[in-house]
This record gives C-alpha cells, structure tokens and sequence, in this order.
DNA sequence: CTGAAAGCGCTTACAG
DNA sequence: CTGAAAGCGCTTACAG
C-alpha cells in the first residue's frame, strides 16, 4: 500500500514557471516566433519551429491562457460555467456531465458551482464566475429574479437556463414538460381506476413545481375527479416532512388510493411511508423522475422520467451556437417525459 | 409557464465590460485609487470610497480576477481543480460537493472534470488545469503513473490525491481503508458459518481494487477458509459482466454461499444476479462502498461504508493548508470504514 | 518569414 | 492619502 517516497520530505525548492520570454531566450529566436509556433500559425520555418518546440518542452513550458485571453481580441477564457441546484443530485450531476463532455469536445473547461436552493447565492456566485471572465453560463436558477443577469447578456456573455425558465429576461431556456409528464402521470392513476390521487410537491415558489401541480389539478379536472385539499401537500423541503405528510393522508377517514409524487426525494419518501404503513401493494404510486434502483424496488416503483442527459447537450449546443455568434430570439426547448411503467403505478383499485 | 418576454428578439447591442480605468474617469480619479477602493484598502478618504463605489455601481463594474491574479505578486488565480472519476458517480459528487463547500469559504471556484477511467485523458486534462493556472488540484487519479506531476508541485502548485495513492510521486493523499474494510466485510461473512465466499473486484490495475482483493484473500487466509479461483473474478467493468460473473458462479457444482463485492456497480450487479436466480434470501451479500436505497431494497444491502464527505474535507483542508504555505512531508490519511448490517450480510449459512 | 513596440486590465514599487 | 510609471505574460498591429 505504501510508497516507498511517501514520508520523505517534499521538495523545498520551487522553481518558478517558465514564460514565453524564457523559450525564447532558450531557442534563441523573438517573443513572437514562439507565440507564433505556440498557436501554430503555419507561416513559421520548419527549422525555428523545431527549435521552439524543443526549447519549451526542455523548460516544460505551459502557455499561460489567462494572460493570453487578456491580449486577444476575442478575449475567450476558454470557461463556461455550470451553476446547479446540487451536483451530488443524480439529475443535476447527469445534466453536468453532459455539458461537460460537449465543453470538453469544444476545448473549454467548465466551473461548477451548486447553490442548494438557496436564492440568495444565486447572484453571488453569478459574479463570481462573472469576475473570472467565464465565455457562458448554464444556470438552473435559485432565484425566481434574473434581470440582474441582462447586462450580462449584453456584455456578451450567453446565459442557457436549465430545469426552469428565467424570469424577467429573455435568455435560451431548455427543460423538461413537466405539465405534460404530470398529466399523463395522474390519468394513469385514475386508468387503474383510482379516483382519490393524492399530490406532494416541492416549494411552490419552483416553477417546475407550479407546473406539476397545475398538470395534476387539470388531470382531475378533465377526468371530473373531486379535488380534496386534504390529499394535495405542497411546499416538502425534507424526506421527513414528506413521509409525515403521507402518513398522515393514510390515516384520513377518506384516504387516497394512489399517490403522485412531484420530484425524486419526495417519491422515495413515499415509498419509506408506504412501507412503514404496510400499504406498499395497496395504494398505487407514480413519481416525477427517474431515479437509480427504482426498478429494484418492490414493487417497481413507475416514474415519469427526465432526460437530463438529452437537456444537457441541447443546453450546451444553444450556449456553444451562442458563443459562435448566432443572433436569433431566445429559445425554449421543451424536452419530453417518458412514463416507465414498474409496477407501483399498476396497482388497481380494489 | 410562457413568460412574455420570450419569443422576442434578444438585444442585438453589446455594450463591452467597464474597466477599472472607465471607472476611475467616472469618478474623477486615478487608476490607483479605484484599485485601493475595490481591494478595500483602508488607506482611502471616505469621500472618494463613495465616489469610485458610485461610478463602479453606475458601471456595474466587475473586476478581472485574471488580469489581478496576472500583476499580483502571489499570481494566484483563486481556482483549484478536482479532477475525479465520473461526476455522475455518488461517490465522486460527494467529494466534489465536500471539497467545494471548503473552496466556497475560502473564495475559491472550483473547475471540474472526469476522466470516465481513461488514463490517457490524465495528463491532457492536467495540462489544462495548468494552462489555466489552478492554484491546487485534487484528483482521483486513472493512471497508474504520477512522475509528470512533479514538474507542477515544483513549480508551486500543491496536488492531493484522493481515493487512490500517487505513483512515483510524493504528494498528500487521502483514501479509505480498502483493506481493513474488505477484511471486516469477509469476517462478518464468516461470522455467519459461510466458508465459500465468492469476490467480484474492479479493474486489478486500480490500487484500491487490488487492496480490496487483498483483504478478501487475506481474510480468508486468516480463517483458514478455501481459496478457489473459480469464485474470485477480477476485472469486471460493466454491471452485465458482473451479473453474468455471479449467474456463472451459482450454477459451479460448489456454489458459493456468500458474495464480496469490492464496488458500488458491482453490488448492484450482484443484487441483480441474485434476484434473477431467486437467491436473494439464501445467498449472502456484502458491498464495498454505500449507495442510496441500499436500506429500501429487500433484504437490505449490508455495506462497507466509506465516508466521501469526510475525504473531501480533508482533502481540501490539505490543499489550502499547502496553500497557505505549510511546507511539511507529504501526508497520508487513511480514513476507516463502517459496516453496516441490513440483512444481506447476515444470511447465515443454511 | 521574423521581430520591436505597444497594450490587454490590472497591481507593484515608488514619489510626492 | 493620492497618483504616474512600469510591468505581469501574452497577442496585436505594424515594419522590415
């Protein structure tokens, strides 16, 4: 396990950088010609390149990008940045990974940042990528105010926002239908025959959950199925909360016979309730969002599912065609669910 | 869900970023002043303070950390690289989330990148970090050799290594204790009177692979146990491999009774396999490394915990530490596993 | 094809 | 307490 150099002590020495300056020097040759052999211009003589190359690979010479994106004209820092609810959620980190791999392809590194739900970060870290000069940002926003952001825009700096829309600025958008995926998640429900669905819902300052909630209440209205208040929680922060609130619509002298879950924690929370209660293969269940495992469950647990993967590369080729100059209007793609049927959603009515 | 805005053009007009000479014009005073006031020096008259604060508000003004970080004596950019496996991985994001909560405190922004277990994309990706001008790195490495670091620590940039140790190389590191670990996963097996105990490991040229078979060997050294090649199968990269490893095994004419998986994936295989043969209750099952809903799953998945969190916190606490100019021998810290009991672990032998 | 001078947006080192 | 000059590591714009 151990490395026979671990233990020693570190080098003490530093020895500083090299700079172009100092390939140059090195290969005898001007300041420019090594910029020019850096950046491969074609109209360097094959001999000098030689010499370059040998020069700054002797003096392991990496070219420095900040201070040659503060000469060039473009002025790119080859940085886009990613600014997440939280990336050790499994969708958010799916959407990072995409839009890396396309930044990657395109020779741009990318700053990722999470700001726990908290509005107020939002803005903050938005400077902060802003001061180190990032050529765009893919945001799924905190904040439910972005016009802030629009002398960003203008400035030049593309903004995508993803999972939900901006507010008060027109910028690229791209996210999934979350009124559609709710729809059709509570009229599979009242398929099996269930006319008591039960609701819970992320904060309602979400748009995303405004727009589940909406889907569900025209799902019952169009179906002419009564709407209890009892059976409808918004506003679960917590696992615990939403179990309590599950718990406690199980013990309603008129109980729901099928719940809908507007997002991943709150679906696993209902399963931990419904286990807990022993109801798991009596009262239905459909979730908005896929999550790993839910096929292992039992039963199944069926899901309307998200592409975050699909959304991460829509986002990342508007951002990338932005960067490239493309002008038009501001652009809201809307990505589908898929309702994957395992099991829990297939529980009839009794 | 459409807001207004939207749909219409987007302002064609891009009006360039203030400077700090743009505000210094503004507000009537020298570069150096404005300079002294956004560094929140103390040394300025209160009037002109609120005169550069004005014309910076009035410019919304945002300094180039690049260009500072480029004239400032100490050169530092106020980024720091993590360089993990797959973001997309729980195990990597918590490192992530852990070491970027530390970065946050400390005015630092973190940028982000996978290798996807490509070796190659080792040294590439490094050098962007570098070109970029991180201040530290913390990476999970994929390669199995670290010579080509030295160059970088020379030149000041402080490295630590997380989940597997440097090669060739000395730098601080912080791992868990994958040997210990598979020993007490092994033992506890035993402990239930099963004596054919079969293991499923990663890649054998990933360090932490080859410490986890080595407690499995030497746990079964210890107690005497048999060691049969035909249950010990190495190098599994996707869960399909792993799940056609176990299907192989069950249907040997002396099955194992017992199942060590060294990895997340491979559990899950593993739980997978099983159920597909109708085992789950009758073969036990213990698990490298937590993953979510392991509790949820019937039996409950027993696990080898580790504790990402708590290796992200110390990683990043070594790296600002380097950065604040501790010069001591590298450092490694190993960081103990917890098992914890669900049921699949506890299946006695029948 | 090659190079000397100027300058990107800032901070340093120095005068006043 | 305030500012003019020089320079960080590069690229631009121009000469030769």
């Amino acid at each position: 396990m151990s490395t026979e150099l671990n233990g020693m002590p570190s080098p003490l020495t530093t020895s500083p950088r090299a700079t172009m300056k100092d390939v140059a020097a090195l290969a005898g040759v001007s300041l420019k010609t090594v910029s020019r052999v850096i950046n491969e211009e074609s109209t360097v003589n094959a001999e000098m390149v030689e010499r370059v190359l040998a020069a700054a690979s002797e003096l392991r010479y990496q070219p420095n990008f900040g201070a040659s994106a503060l000469r060039r004209s473009d002025r790119r820092s080859s940085q886009i940045a990613v600014l997440l609810e939280d990336l050790s959620n499994p969708f958010s980190a799916a959407i990072y990974r995409s839009i890396e791999e396309v930044a990657m392809r395109e020779g741009f590194t990318v700053l990722g940042a999470s700001f726990d739900e908290d509005p107020s970060r939002e803005p903050a870290l938005v400077g902060t990528m802003i001061r180190h000069r990032v050529d765009g940002i893919v945001i799924a926003p905190a904040s439910q105010e972005h016009a802030y952001l629009e002398v960003e825009q203008q400035a030049g700096t593309p903004i995508v926002f993803v999972d939900r829309p901006p507010v008060n600025l027109r910028a690229d958008c791209v996210m999934s239908d979350s009124y559609a995926g709710s729809m059709e998640a509570v009229k599979h429900l009242a398929a099996q025959g269930h006319r008591r669905i039960a609701y819970l819902g992320d904060l309602s300052t979400i748009v995303t959950a405004q727009e589940r909630f909406r889907g569900y209440r025209d799902a019952l209205k169009e179906l002419s199925l009564e709407q209890d208040p009892a059976l409808m929680s918004k506003n679960l922060r917590t696992v615990e909360a939403a179990e309590a609130a599950v718990a406690a619509m199980l013990a309603l002298d008129a109980p729901p016979t099928a719940i809908f879950t507007g997002q991943n924690l709150l679906t696993i929370a209902a399963v931990r309730a419904l286990r807990t209660a022993g109801r798991e293969y009596d009262v239905a269940l459909v979730g908005f969002d896929d999550f790993l495992l839910a096929d292992l469950l039992r039963p199944g647990v069926t899901v309307v599912a998200q592409d975050p993967w699909r959304i991460g590369q829509i986002a990342a080729s508007l951002l990338f065609r932005r960067l490239r100059g493309e002008q038009g209007p501001a652009e809201r793609m809307i990505v589908s669910t898929e309702l994957r049927e395992r099991g829990s959603g297939e529980i009839a009515l009794s």
